[in-house]
DNA sequence: CAAGTTACCTGACGGC
DNA sequence: TGCCGTCAGGTAACTT
């Protein structure tokens, strides 16, 4: 379930890791991912190319080449990344390797394969950048990331707001944890159309989406089955769950019994104490 | 055009 | 023991 933080933790892990370094071999799974692994045109672009840097924007991973030639990792539910030693033994569901000069490789594990590997090829970066990330709404850390952006947006949306503030469109990295929990802190029903939230409110819900993801990022991303970051670490934000996963439980603010529902087919948990009915 | 539904995929888990 | 159903959920394609 990994959501900006915990791709923002990966990235941070990898990012020393990789950059200055050369891909000089690239194997992988024959199975497709969601879409299928683009092994020969990756190949032919990255073989003999250098790692300048490593990106995030979403839940997308961005390791861009000297060349500007880029590959875009999602992660899906159960993707990871990780540095191993070249001779390691290889996982199950590992499906790509990147194998780089300095005898380590960098493999890509998913075990439900929701994830992605694409490929932007080289020379053209900023408008096959441009046009691959035109419907993904803005970094919820961004200057455009406005309360009145987001309350403009929403306008005449009856669509239930976590639902609204889950969607990539809108805004970038929000999943269903940091939905359930933003919402929470912000005392908003998440079953609230859209369009129903105040200008006031909007401007307590993204700063409060804001420091969600920000306290997440610093603990390391929650690990709840399986997630570790790029060094096998977990992450221990889920300490810090207030709602999500404890329904039956106790709200820590006023004590009532935290319920759980489906909302546009996703699990929610609700403080029926803090967050009023719509 | 908005909103709702489904497919994709594997493993963990509960019930019998 | 093992079989079956359910759930986990990001994204895009599809239907209403």
């Amino acid at each position: 379930m990994p959501e900006l933080p915990e791709v923002e933790v990966i990235r941070q892990g990898l990012a020393p890791h990789l950059k200055g370094l050369k891909i000089i071999a690239i194997r992988c799974s024959e199975k497709p991912l969601r879409t299928p692994v683009p092994y020969n045109e990756m190949r032919g672009e990255l073989l003999g190319q250098t790692i300048t840097a490593v990106h995030r924007r979403a839940k997308y991973l961005i390791v861009r080449m000297d060349s500007d030639a880029a590959i875009i990792i999602h992660l899906g539910m159960t993707g990871n990344m990780g540095i191993f030693a070249k001779n390691s033994d290889p996982q199950k569901h590992d499906h790509v390797y990147w194998e780089l000069d300095n005898g380590t490789e960098l493999r890509f594990n998913d075990t439900r394969r929701f994830g992605a590997v694409r490929l932007l090829e080289a020379g053209s970066r900023k408008t096959l950048e441009k046009q691959f990330f035109a419907a993904t709404g803005p970094e919820p850390f961004s200057r455009s990331c406005s309360a009145r952006y987001l309350n403009k947006r929403a306008a005449s949306r009856k669509i239930a707001i976590k639902k609204f503030i889950m969607d990539s469109h809108v805004i970038a990295g929000v999943g269903n944890i940091y939905a359930n929990e933003s919402l929470f802190r912000s005392k908003i029903h998440p079953d609230r159309a859209a369009a129903s939230l105040s200008a006031k409110e909007w401007q307590r819900l993204l700063e409060v989406i804001r420091k969600t993801l920000k306290d997440a990022i610093e603990c390391g991303g929650s690990t709840i089955s399986d997630f570790v970051d790029a060094s096998g670490r977990g992450g221990y934000f889920q300490i810090n769950f207030q709602v999500y996963g404890r329904a039956g439980r106790t709200c820590a603010i006023c004590g009532e019994t935290i319920i759980k529902k489906n909302i546009g087919g996703r699990a929610s948990f609700i403080c029926p104490g803090c967050q009023k009915q719509p």
